[in-house]
DNA sequence: CATCTAATGGAACAGGAATCCCGTTAATGG
DNA sequence: CCATTAACGGGATTCCTGTTCCATTAGATG
């Protein structure tokens, strides 16, 4: 008897071209498109695999559940981050991203997605961890635009500047999952002026 | 033959004592238990009728999904609403707001519960109108310490004092859904303080 | 206390999702 | 271009969740 192989691995990690890479786009741009017409709880692999036109043998081996399926597309997600704006301006750069932040949960797609893709990080560790790092992505993204005002002095220099960029998408998620009213623009000014102030406040002063 | 009844209506109505209310109450009480253990996903009617002690028959017919019991029992949560505090100081009674979230979200049992519910809500209508009028009202119950330090003349007389309470709990929710930070007391203060800094510089104000 | 029937609960039933089996296709390396 | 075998796909099978049926229990009413 042959020695058998140390690790059967996944499938789709020693063969990745071609065919492989095709299934996987397939796949997730189908469960993309399944999360937004139906929501997380309504994922199933099977109807996946008809979307996009793959056996759903195929899903099952490859992805396993639907929580892996969106960690996945999460780890997509996260490869494709916005470039941020540079106004010179922290209340405008603050204000330019609140609205992208708006404008994103407030499309009838993205906004299903994204609550989608919360759904799905409180049902397993592994989609909670893609999405953090999604998360710690795109904050990285923006950190600058207040590092960049404490250095002008603008702000106090202990200032915690990834905390200042999370404080302007809090609102704007808690309102979406809590309230009904609608994410507006003024909604999203409103985050952002509310950040501005508490930062000058020094409410996010690292170490309190 | 006789005319049929108008309406079956829901079990439960026609009978709501004695045994009827024992068994709402214990089947809420497992379902609780149940999302603290597996969280909403997780969820299993069968399970929850065992833990109850009650018939899966029976929690099939009155309630029938996962998302209608969680209504149910966001229903049954709305009612017990916590006393605010009164300080007479805007800065402390938002911090008291503060720490009481702070604590209910990193204590095991009440945040598993919360981000049950949250994800509850985000797969069906039902589940997202209980929650809305849960948080409408624990909102209610905090707003008045916000009007009356506009009456104080603390704040900009036109503040949207509920706007104002959400603006505390909103980075709390954020930081549970998005980070893996922990939410101590730290975080819990410099909501609060960024809530009072924001609305004492009028992002607040209505119509903006 | 007696009657009526809402509500419950056990058991059998049905439908659908996840898994397994195995032949087919095509990516990789020489 | 050829050989090897990773990866795919259709179909049968298993397992589990939700439903239906009907006998039993116990609120409600006079």
């Amino acid at each position: 008897m042959a020695a058998e192989p140390a690790e059967p691995s996944t499938p789709g990690t020693l063969r990745p071209g071609g065919r492989t890479a095709r299934v996987r786009a397939a796949v997730l741009r189908a469960a993309e498109d399944a999360l937004v017409e139906h929501g997380f709880s309504g994922l199933d692999l099977g109807d996946i695999a008809q979307r996009a036109e793959v056996g759903r043998t195929t899903v099952y081996r490859r992805w396993g559940s639907t929580t892996a399926l969106v960690a996945d597309l999460l780890a997509d997600m996260a490869e494709q981050s916005l470039p941020r704006t540079h106004s010179g301006s922290l209340a405008e750069d603050l204000r330019a991203n609140a609205r992208l932040v708006q404008r994103t949960l407030a499309d009838p797609r993205q906004g299903a997605l994204f609550r989608a893709v919360i759904v799905a990080a409180n049902c397993d560790a592994d989609a909670a961890e893609a999405l953090r790092h999604f998360y710690r992505r795109r904050v990285e993204e923006w950190a600058p635009c207040v590092t960049e005002a404490v250095e002008r002095g603008e702000l106090p220099p202990d200032t915690d500047a990834p905390e200042v960029v999370r404080a302007v998408s809090a609102p704007l998620y808690y309102r979406m999952l809590t309230t009904a009213e609608p994410l507006d623009e003024a909604a999203a000014d409103r985050a952002a002026e509310a950040a501005e102030a508490g930062a000058r406040a020094g409410a996010y002063r690292r170490e309190g």
